[in-house]
DNA sequence: GCCGAAATAGAATATTTGTTCCATAAAGCA
DNA sequence: TGCTTTATGGAACAAATATTCTATTTCGGC
């Protein structure tokens, strides 16, 4: 039987899980998908914890581990260990590093684009308004239909959550503006509008969000700071500042929020 | 007999090694000054080992755990892996978490997923593989019209690229699946395929890149580690770990390489 | 549907590792 | 120096963990 030796390096490891993956039977299979999500927890976990992680009992991991050419799972731990003992990945080091690229060229511009984007979500975490964050999930929470709206920029978070609700059991729509329809019949009391906006605001959002209020449906906002002009549009307003790099300004942050609020009015709910 | 309770943090225990550090007789205090030499290879370490390396017996870095105030080097130990692996933590505490939290916390769950946002972010900057970034902009570079896919919880993605690219004055089409339409026909030699994809692939993105590959059409994917199984019907893949908070993936690495990725593309376009 | 081979789960065992204990050595004190 | 207190090292013990073994199930080919 057998096999080559032990792999020297988590590359090595690497090249091999993927050389035998289709190879495998379905437990072990779990254990390839679930190793290769969780490298570095391979270094702290034992035998047991992996394989639950995985669904599968701790004998089938170790039998994975010796196709994969160890001994056992001890002699495969010791290489993640090593591993991970190593110059610690540092992520200030190997973000400058990054960056230290010419400009223009795509790994610097990522860093840019990574750097961006925790500040960003470190300015949301700091920012926060807890009160209205409260008052929102408390209006959606209330709704027997939530209404998502969101074009351009703002579309992505709106199918996003779209998808999120949908995973929760929560009753939401997306107004997509497919063929051009506005939907704004469906808008009924008993419901609550959830709208993503971001300057320059677009047309159709505004409209949805005044249609809302004429039939009493609450608004609850999720925009950018200069947020005055919207205040008499909306139930609740909650802001986010999304740190640009040029003229290109990320999500995450956006994302986040958008995510905490969904399954904060799942949970509320009571699902 | 213990003076006070266990630190809870690194830091708490940095501060109790100072305190207590001049008051230890000659072995505890060599235990001291190891430990506070190799803080990170507690983690990873034996009692057996860390004793060695401090030149001292077992049972004399076991009495000095106990002065630390815990009740053996296991509990010690806990501190400093639960410190080291922070990325990936225990999957059901977490879940307990986020259900006894969520349910009156929504800003305690904002919290989490900025954690896990920042984290991933992290991630991405240390785990890029720049050889495939450079492949991927090279390939959609040349392409005459970049067509974009990606499904359910990728969709939010794929429609971000697609205004990003507008933006950029990209030639790029969405394949968004409205009506059930798949639009192969639509991809022709010249183009590029982008494809976002995470576990469970969804079917139509998968059909979608084998068409693309049969037209020899060159493929970029975007998607999670295991991707062993799409090795062949890509020509680039760049893959992307989220942090996971409870069941809950949030998009922001994804995100950040997309936009990085769009970015170079136009870039390099221009040039 | 039957058969043989492969895969699997869980119990049984081996090993490693953590922890306690105590006899001895060293240090402080009168 | 003799006595008491404290520290020390190593061996004995306990717990956790890895590993193996085998009865049972599953799967693929006839």
């Amino acid at each position: 039987m057998t096999d080559t030796a032990a792999p020297q390096t988590v590359e090595a490891f690497n090249d091999r899980l993927q050389g035998v993956r289709g190879a495998l039977p379905k437990r072990l299979q779990q254990c390839a998908d679930h190793v290769a999500r969780n490298l570095d927890g391979i270094a702290l976990s034992t035998v047991a914890e992996l394989a639950r992680g995985a669904g599968v009992p701790a004998s089938a991991m170790m039998r994975f581990c010796q196709i994969m050419g160890f001994s056992g799972f001890a002699e495969m731990q010791r290489l993640f260990r090593r591993a991970l003992a190593k110059p610690a990945p540092d992520y200030a080091t190997r973000l400058a590093n990054l960056q230290a690229r010419g400009a223009g060229q795509p790994a610097a511009l990522l860093a840019e684009f990574v750097e961006a984007g925790r500040l960003s979500m470190e300015g949301l975490a700091r920012d926060l308004d807890e009160t209205a964050l409260e008052q929102a999930v408390g209006l959606l929470a209330q709704a027997r239909t939530i209404h998502l709206a969101g074009f351009r920029r703002s579309f992505p978070v709106a199918a996003y959550l779209a998808y999120v609700c949908d995973k929760l059991g929560l009753p939401a729509v997306l107004h997509d503006g497919v063929a051009g329809l506005s939907h704004g019949a469906a808008l009924q009391p008993g419901d609550a509008l959830l709208a993503i906006t971001f300057s320059p605001h677009a047309e159709e959002t505004l409209a949805l969000a005044a249609r809302a209020r004429a039939t009493g449906v609450p608004v609850v906002l999720l925009t950018d700071p200069p947020a005055s002009t919207l205040s008499s549009q909306a139930d609740t307003i909650l802001t986010v500042t999304e740190v640009d790099f040029g003229a290109f300004r990320s999500l995450s942050a956006t994302i986040a929020l958008a995510l905490a609020l969904a399954v904060a009015v799942a949970s509320r709910r009571g699902t």
